[in-house]
DNA sequence: GCCGTTTTCGGCCCGACTGTTTTCAGTCG
């Protein structure tokens, strides 16, 4: 997909623009489009083709030019003539918090800094002082903006960041005088991965409250304190927002502060076209407040049905909650199992007996015990023998639990090989009762490759669920490179389930990917992969996912009582 | 550079906070 590669482009441009600041709104329409082809579900050159490009938001007649100049030679002229007129190493510099362009383009001037290694060297020397509109606490500031930038790099993924806000909001909800508080933010919506936390608090006494709030345990140092807003840094360097707001206009609030901003900035259009004016504080004609109090009274006045937090990204949704064609999304209460889990058996940390039981705890009808096959060594993949002892370990324990729910259903994750085959031969296939195939090896194979290798493994008989299909790590490994159309086509026409995975540096499918896929047809299966008990709860970070790619619990295979699951899965149709 | 049921031109969010000023500029969200 060039996708990224685009939308990296016009972020630099964007980015050089707002450098030289001759005109911000050119700028902000690169930056805007750069998001929106981040948050696009289809291929790009596939959009070309069709003639698509300019359906996209943000882009219009010389952005699509762009983009097909782009398809055709691998490059922009336009774009790289911008982009040649300044150092790259100095538009990175952009990210440092508190370095904004006109400093930087101060910098530059006075002082030909190029570089990091430049403005750290020039920090250290003291030059700095001299300049007019600098001080003392102006350069701590921005030294403090290097130690968060280096720190904050990579942005914290949902399934670590998602703890520390709970334990956080419980603690600012028992403040004295707060009268209520919430997640807003990237955090409300669930993205996968969490850049800051923001937080919303009414109370009558917001000034004493923020100050108490700097004064709470994970605090490590405190980066602004106002009458309606904080800023702090907790332990381990997550940096959160706090604003205080008056009743009225809570709900206000929360609209604005949840975002997306590509989101608010398209409902601000809407109300505007009404002659509204939405902002914080609420919904106004002229100077007269309408409502605000209640997230959904403010929707409904800009005639928007309230729609989830996990939708919020300008990506349809708007359209399609007027037109009233919003999705019911799927939720984390109607899963009735978890199909793909790890026991001692292989690299999982807890016994077989544990995750039955506390798959029990969590109101499972069944959980499927899905070790790995030998190839995975290094995690100790089960072969034929030690599978036997599994099996029989589980009838033990089934004839032990007797009805007891959950029932435990007896599968493995199977390697598949660089070719597509599978590592277990058809006869132990055949034995389980689900067999769930995911790719752990040959990372690197060329696209074409990858994608037989994958259709090949969708064309066993017996695979049914396709597990972290594109097997990227957040943060660490890239996602192989296949023909994802091609391969959803084969998982829908194969009756082959795509695995959301709730392991929270998997989260794979990805929202848009997962969202594609439902749009050809696709049934879904969201699991936690648990290594251990406690981690069978990480299946919350796969429903998130599934959310925010529109997914309904009609076409998720874990939603469905054990009767309908079972029947599908026998595929009497493939035997 | 995008966008359009007030517009094909003229908008495009603006309020809070900080720091260095003495009335404001820069940054952020």
């Amino acid at each position: 997909m060039i996708n990224e590669e685009v939308a990296n482009i016009f972020e630099r441009v964007g980015r050089v623009l707002s450098y030289k600041g001759k005109d911000r709104f050119r700028a902000l329409a690169y930056e805007r489009a750069a998001r929106s082809l981040r948050g696009l579900e289809g291929d790009l050159t596939t959009m070309a083709k069709a003639g698509t490009l300019c359906d996209i938001p943000g882009i219009g007649h010389d952005l699509s030019e762009m983009i097909d100049e782009y398809i055709d030679t691998h490059h922009i002229r336009r774009c790289e003539k911008e982009l040649s007129t300044i150092p790259q190493s100095l538009i990175d510099l952009m990210d440092i918090p508190g370095l904004g362009p006109k400093t930087l383009l101060l910098l530059h001037k006075k002082f030909h800094i190029e570089d990091f290694e430049g403005f750290k060297r020039l920090l250290d020397s003291g030059s700095l002082l001299k300049l007019r509109g600098f001080g003392e606490k102006k350069i701590e500031n921005l030294r403090r903006g290097i130690k968060l930038w280096l720190a904050s790099k990579q942005r914290l993924p949902l399934g670590v960041a998602l703890p520390i806000a709970e334990r956080l909001l419980a603690d600012v909800q028992k403040i004295k005088g707060v009268e209520r508080a919430d997640l807003a933010g990237s955090i409300r919506r669930r993205r996968e991965t969490i850049g800051d936390l923001d937080m919303l608090v009414i109370s009558n006494n917001s000034a004493r409250v923020l100050r108490e709030f700097t004064k709470l345990k994970p605090v490590d140092e405190v980066l602004s304190l106002g009458e309606t807003r904080a800023t702090v840094i907790l332990e381990g360097g997550l940096q959160v927002d706090v604003r205080a707001v008056a009743r009225q206009s809570y709900g206000a609030a929360l609209q604005y502060f949840t975002g997306s901003k590509d989101h608010n900035v398209h409902l601000r259009t809407l109300a505007h076209a009404k002659g509204l004016k939405i902002n914080e504080y609420g919904v106004f004609r002229g100077k007269k407040r309408l409502r605000g109090a209640s997230e959904s009274a403010f929707y409904r006045l800009v005639g928007v049905p309230l729609m989830p937090p996990e939708l919020r990204e300008d990506r349809g949704e708007i359209e399609a909650a007027i037109e009233g064609r919003l999705p019911t999304l799927i939720e984390v209460d109607h899963l009735r199992g978890d199909l793909h889990a790890h026991t001692l058996y292989s690299d999982g940390r807890s016994s077989l007996a544990e995750m039955v039981e506390r798959a029990g705890t969590l109101g499972y009808e069944y959980i499927a015990i899905t070790d790995h096959s030998p190839a995975a060594r290094i995690a100790h993949g089960l072969d034929r023998r030690r599978l036997e002892d599994k099996v029989e370990e589980i009838e033990r324990l089934r004839s032990r639990r007797g009805k007891r729910r959950p029932r435990i259903v007896h599968g493995a994750e199977v390697d598949i090989l660089s070719d597509g085959r599978l590592d277990y031969p058809q006869d132990i296939l055949s034995q389980l009762d689900i067999v769930v195939a995911s790719v752990h090896s040959s990372f690197r194979q060329s696209p074409d490759r990858m994608t037989g290798r994958l259709l090949n493994a969708m064309a066993n008989p017996f695979v049914h669920v396709l597990a972290h299909p594109t097997t990227r790590l957040i943060g660490s490994r890239a996602p192989i490179d296949f023909d994802f159309e091609r391969v959803v086509e084969a998982a829908v026409k194969n009756r082959v389930a795509l695995e959301i995975n709730g392991q929270p540096y998997r989260l794979d499918l990805t929202d848009t990917l997962a969202r594609a896929a439902k749009e050809a047809g696709a049934l879904f299966a969201i699991n936690s992969d648990a290594h251990s008990a406690s981690q069978l709860q990480d299946i919350r970070y796969g429903v998130f996912q599934a959310r925010r790619g529109w997914i309904e619990s009609a076409s998720v295979i874990n939603a469905w009582t054990w009767a309908k699951l079972r029947r599908w899965l026998r595929k009497p149709m493939k035997r």
